[in-house]
DNA sequence: AATGAATGAGAATTCATTCAT
DNA sequence: GATGAATGAATTCTCATTCAT
């Protein structure tokens, strides 16, 4: 339809760049209405393109919202890599800059809506979700793990499982993320990621109590 | 598939019954394959009823999924009331077994099942995001800020935003219920929730470090 | 449900009335809705019976709104009698009567909503479009063809088809009827029928033009 | 069904026809069976079309009887003109020529199986029953309403309603064409259209009687 | 490669009819 | 007789997927 004559088009979408428009639009609409809920033809019509276009680069809808999940792994991943570099100074310094750290960055990206989709779907796509698992929240949980660990051996933190203290570190910062994500509609009082991040960085250095007790 | 006592008619009419019993099979599929995925077919099969018959006490699917939610509301709500009642004694008492009874009641239900239910489908179904919230978890959140808020007048906790020193409470635990619950075919490693309360207990009180900081 | 336990209770729907409610009810939403979209249940409740009973004296949803229609030919078989006898006097006396009086009868009744419904549905109920045809159309054409052959033999009328004449006295006013009927909200201008009655008649007599041609 | 002509191809996409075809097919089978009584599967394959290929034209099964209807008044409009263009000449010569046309025109279409169908459904399709009126019948009747006003203001036609005179006029035509299509296998003796027309316009010229009544 | 018309299996919903009470 | 809960076949509508162009 759209005839282009002369050698070369003044503009042309390059074809390398079609796969990640799609992914990029499937991933707004699955983000928004679940993977069930998302029609191809929405797909298409937000990525500017033809719905037997999509079929060109993923052989099947759950193809392509597994690329959509994929590819919010990879920057992650990115994450990860930053904060297991992270973990050398002492803890005391450690813990607020890394729970800050992760408000911001997360916070700032919608990896919470990509969270929704695997959490709500993982039923469907236990593929998915070991590949969330295994390539998101192991490595965290480990790399704080390993953290823990080594400040237990120096004799910086009190003994105990170190993968639960993990739990212990991040868990009411994704709790209160996802918390955000969920009750956005619901709620009028959504917790500041930013603060929360600081007081429970206190918190675990010395505990909820006052004095601290002996 | 229900087993009639002594006496009674081999079939007879259970108006009353009906309605729990599809809603007990749906939410048993819409917590294994989520909302879009599940068939009313499948519903009524396992409710031992005829398809029509589920319009006969849910005018939609929909309907039927916000029955399903609400059914799972009430009994939580009876847990929210238990905990508001136990914020009485001293912090260092009440914790520990506030967060075993939560771990230990929590974790025996299917909770999960339905807060994953509700997390996957918040953006299709506000509304129930909105139950959820105002039925429990504002609830919960605020019996517990509260009584961190008695804890901090009677100066037995460190001022604060109360309501994100609960987020320090309870996050550790409800993510690793989540985890266990989203990841349970993911990991081999899933975090043990009662040696998790009591570590996480012991952590609150004391903070991370070895040696309380002064 | 209703229990009733003296002797003789106050008052008690008489079984053999039943069916003529359900009649009444049905003939009501069927005009309203047509048949496929009349339900059962709509029935039932208007005649204030339960849905079942219906089949107590309708085997089938089609035989009752058969039983409809037959139930609504009976009185128009009067009318046609009550024509077929006032076929007596001269033409000029007859013909304003005659249709005076069929536009004020047929007019308040509500045949023409079963009429309606008989013209719908004649291909799918073709048993019907014969029962209205042998009951109610043929005898009035027929009574009509019959006067107006009698007043040809006597020379009052002009040679030519009786029956086609038939056409030419009822035609305007059933036409009116029907367009009252079915342009009821979509006209601002429904024909008045009195007027028409008299003025066709008058039309039929003298004929359109002004000055009798010869 | 559709004949290609030499040179096309076996098989082709014609996204133009297609809407035709369906509208072609599901006007023969709504006129044959009712709006409710038809299925869109029949429609379907007797468009030789896929079900679902339906409703890439018409968003539900009521818009595609309203596509039906809308599509048959068209013509009938065509006809509506050529009335109006015909009231010219004396109403003598006129009439005749206008109610055969009518006859011979409108009897040889399919027009009154559309209008058996608008009838049917004129209470659940009331815009329908508006388009109807609007487009055909309020512009026929007013048309011939003003060929009548003009014809009593040059003294041709007796004082009266023009309106009314209209119905007079066109009343039995269509009445019969009524009673042709609704009683086609209920009446052995099905009126002649033409011999009306000839008769009925005599007989509005002349009137009924032998002798003009002065 | 790209298109988008066409497909048809699949799912929700309706409702006439049945039947245990 | 009367009831109304239960049934399940039937139907509309959806949408992932295909394929001729």
């Amino acid at each position: 339809m759209a005839i282009e004559r002369e050698g070369a088009p003044r503009w042309r979408r390059r074809k390398e760049a079609r796969p990640a428009e799609i992914i990029a639009a499937a991933g707004r609409l699955f983000a928004d209405h679940g993977f069930a809920a998302t029609k191809l033809d929405d797909v298409a019509r937000r990525a500017g393109v033809a719905k037997g276009s999509i079929y060109l680069y993923f052989a099947t809808k759950e193809d392509l919202f597994r690329a959509v999940v994929r590819s919010a792994v990879v920057p992650q991943v990115q994450v990860v890599r930053g904060m297991a570099e992270a973990f050398d100074g002492a803890l005391a310094d450690l813990l607020p800059r890394l729970l800050q750290g992760a408000a911001s960055i997360i916070g700032r990206s919608d990896v919470f809506a990509v969270a929704r989709m695997v959490i709500g779907e993982s039923r469907n796509f236990p593929d998915l979700a070991k590949i969330w698992h295994d390539e998101v929240v192991a490595p965290v949980l480990g790399a704080l793990s390993g953290a823990i660990a080594r400040a237990q051996a120096t004799g910086d933190v009190a003994e105990g499982d170190a993968r639960l203290y993990a739990f212990s570190v991040v868990g009411p910062l994704l709790m209160a993320m996802l918390f955000r994500d969920v009750f956005a509609q619901a709620s009028d009082d959504l917790p500041d990621l930013a603060r929360l991040a600081e007081q429970h960085a206190r918190c675990l250095l010395h505990g909820l109590p006052t004095a601290p007790s002996t």
